[in-house]
DNA sequence: ATACTGCTAGAGCGATCTATCCAATCGCAG
DNA sequence: CTGCGATTGGATAGATCGCTCTAGCAGTAT
């Protein structure tokens, strides 16, 4: 059995119980979604204060490094949420096993049906940014960058446990990241969930004949 | 036998033969660059008139509607050189016949090449201004579509005459999309060639099984 | 009450951005 | 040559950008 959720980030968990999220984390979630969405240049910080609902002092109190800093914080924060949701489908519960090609399936069908709702807007929240700063601003790159492998190392482990080599785990965890970004990229381009389906078919039997094979 | 090029864009083809590209070209060419490596709301109209060396004036008098006409013009533009390299290696010349499996790992041994040779920045030039304006700029997102599906169509018929299906040639095309633009953006995040080789193989792979069940 | 700390609130600065406008210059046809 | 449209060069407007600064607020400890 596959858990049932969606592929939204959940509510963070610093936020105050029954009360509304703190400043801190109510600008991290509208930069998350704002970055995702339009880029990181092209967000600018009222945008984001306005979306938020924060004052504008209260930016730079969190984040003294400016914009800079938040985007890398964003990531980051992204970056664990994104991780979570991975985990969520491919590692079990206690003592469980999981069906890795269900999981596969399961996540790209949970992915064709967000994007679908929130009109092709939200996908990957890091890709975008990503794409833009990978040659312009280092500390934000690196922060992409352990955001990614941790969802690959969460994706390889899954393999290995399900008795798919630990080469070949790695290979498989790669193949699936770049069939979703892909995907990502030409659906919210084309407006259509068909390339999330047809990259997830690919993926499922990529899995299925890694696990054959082992 | 599979072409010799690199996956460099062509000189323009309105370049004035022995002499340097005409002014329009310069800014377009400029403007592929710059808006593939820094995004487009990252890239100020004065960096691209400086790397063109073109005057202010120019720009608006070959692009009234200003920077958004030059971003539609420059996907378009870049949409029709990388048809014309996906071409170069998966249609045939006079009569011949194309190894698909060949050219798919041809194309992808060479964007690493590429990709590495620029020191990770040079990847797709729309894949980063895509994600930006998708759900922000609809003339912009339409250049875009029309570009990828031009890629895809390419890659179809190349697979539909090999003999594959009609059904699952257009599905092998949008996976080996996926797999390249997923892997450039993995790969530039992570500033190694590693992922656009694992995506490579498994799209090899993918395109040998699917001639050999047809 | 007083003092201290964490956070809020917004005015406003310098810099930068896109875009407009116009005069100077070029290329070529008559 | 003269005339004329196409192109160039730049000054500058008007808006927006990221960011700094200071003043004030609430809550807690003393």
């Amino acid at each position: 059995m596959l858990p049932v959720m969606s592929l939204r980030k959940p509510a963070p968990a610093t936020a105050t119980p029954g009360d509304r999220p703190g400043t801190r984390d109510r600008i991290l979630d509208a930069s998350a979604e704002l970055f995702g969405r339009q880029g990181f240049t092209g967000t600018g910080i009222k945008s984001i204060l306005a979306a938020s609902e924060a004052p504008f002092g209260s930016l730079y109190h969190f984040f003294p490094g400016g914009k800079d800093e938040l985007g890398a914080a964003s990531i980051r924060r992204s970056g664990i949420g994104y991780r979570q949701l991975v985990e969520a489908f491919f590692v079990p519960g206690e003592g469980g096993v999981v069906d890795v090609v269900g999981a596969t399936t399961a996540f790209f069908t949970g992915a064709a049906e967000m994007i679908a709702s929130t009109d092709y807007a939200d996908a990957c929240p890091i890709a975008t940014i990503a794409l833009e700063i990978a040659s312009v601003s280092e500390p934000m790159r690196e922060a992409a960058a352990e955001a990614f492998e941790s969802w690959l190392t969460v994706l390889q482990s899954a393999f290995a446990t399900a008795g798919v080599g630990q080469v070949r785990s790695r290979e498989l965890a790669v193949e699936l990241f770049c069939a979703i970004e892909g995907a990502f990229l030409l659906s919210r381009t084309l407006r259509s969930p068909d390339p999330i389906r047809i990259a997830g078919l690919a993926a499922a039997s990529s899995v299925a004949d890694a696990l054959r094979s082992s």
